[in-house]
DNA sequence: TGTACATCAGTGAACGCGCGTTCACTGATGTAC
DNA sequence: TGTACATCAGTGAACGCGCGTTCACTGATGTAC
């Protein structure tokens, strides 16, 4: 079997990640080199992930899973866990572009924006479960990592600088402490995620969405600070 | 050596638990039957996931630790998973117990109380990480024991419970529905608590402890509400 | 009260397995001249 | 342009280890009579 890999749903995930072999040599074999191993573990990490939980994934899993020798990941990561915060930072990453995304600069209105970002909080929790888990659920060391840092950096203050706008645009006062605004509002949406939006709790009890109880929990905040949210 | 114990640590352990043997054979020496193995067990796993986390803690691990040969919990437990949910179970129960010690029946007010409560759930996550661990990161199916779904909707009815007299008390019109009210709360809590009450997260740069945080969350919170929190 | 016996909760040896890690190696790539 | 060579990124075999699980067993406990 090409590359030593064993079973069709391997196959089936290297097809995907390389484009059925369009980005290699012609007939889709690999040389002797993979040349693009760094991802392709990052890849594997987050299939395995998904499949089997941030605790059943292994170095040695990664490497099979990706086609190549247990003894090739070394050249990249020192172990298990260098390649998992790798993998978180990605998830920071990609999570902080999400949020800003949504924010998209406060239009039309800023609290209107602001739900929208809660949305792609849950979202991103749910269609990234594993990046979810290895950026909140693997235990890892954000200082460990300067990426995992940084971009985790760049997702909280996003959210700071959105609730900066919505405070500005409000005209209440006394102003809101902006920073304390954040983590509220980080932290209750945190928890719907991971309590209400993933398959873990009371799901079946739920009186509504995840996303509907999270903008109501929002608005009821809002309206606690003095904003007016119809604004 | 007695029991089969291999070192210092799990000794003071056994003597932790045991009292000393006083509460055994006159010279501390076990018999061919522990007697208590099951909750040795459980003790054995609170021990060994407050040491490495949930992930790093085997059946056999559990079996060593509780002095007794790998084969023994086999007796007790179908599997590491079995005995994780039942360690969960008792975390839930101990759970619910804080916070409905903490609520006082709502005296004297049923604001004051709820904030006690929530003040009790981040003791309760800080002081039994071990527990917090296993009831909400170890991954397990609630449904798969019924005791853990039992005590963990006692906790959660007895928050919805105290939702229920804050608002009674608050003759605020038309009343909030007590079950999002709920949910809201219990979702922030769970975010407090595991985004700052625990190493995980940026700690340093929290301009208040998790407590004010989380005091001045439920105010905002139930200002918005049309709660009076000073009646 | 004593005895026989069923049942229960432990032993300890054994097994296969997969993981982490190392090692000398080898094939591919890039670069100096 | 071709050649020699350094460097790099893989191989694959090997190892020790601890885990999960099983098995026939054995010592302790409780109970019937």
């Amino acid at each position: 079997v090409i590359c030593g890999i064993g079973d069709h749903d391997e196959f089936e995930t290297m097809r995907h990640r390389f484009g059925d072999g369009g980005d290699e040599k012609t007939d889709g074999r690999r040389g002797y080199h993979h040349g693009n191993l760094k991802e392709a573990l990052i890849a594997a990490a987050l299939d395995l992930i998904a499949a089997k939980g941030v605790a059943g994934f292994t170095f040695a899993d990664a490497a099979r899973h990706a086609g190549v020798s247990p003894a090739a990941p070394y050249r990249h990561y020192r172990d298990r866990d260098t390649l998992l915060a790798d993998v978180a930072a990605r998830g920071f990453q990609q999570f902080a572009d999400a949020l800003l995304a949504a924010w998209e600069h406060g239009r039309p209105k800023p609290v209107t924006a602001l739900k929208r970002m809660g949305h792609a909080y849950l979202a991103f929790a749910r269609k990234e479960p594993a990046l979810y888990a290895a950026m909140f659920e693997a235990g890892i060391d954000l200082n460990a990592n300067a990426e995992c840092r940084r971009e985790s950096d760049r997702a909280f203050n996003t959210l700071k600088q959105a609730c900066e706008t919505v405070v500005s645009a409000s005209n209440v006062t006394p102003k809101p402490p902006v920073m304390m605004m954040a983590l509220h509002i980080w932290s209750c949406t945190h928890g719907t995620a991971t309590l209400y939006a993933r398959g873990d709790r009371a799901r079946q009890s739920l009186p509504m969405s995840p996303e509907e109880l999270l903008e109501a929990h929002l608005l009821v905040y809002l309206g606690g600070l003095g904003i007016d949210t119809r604004q």
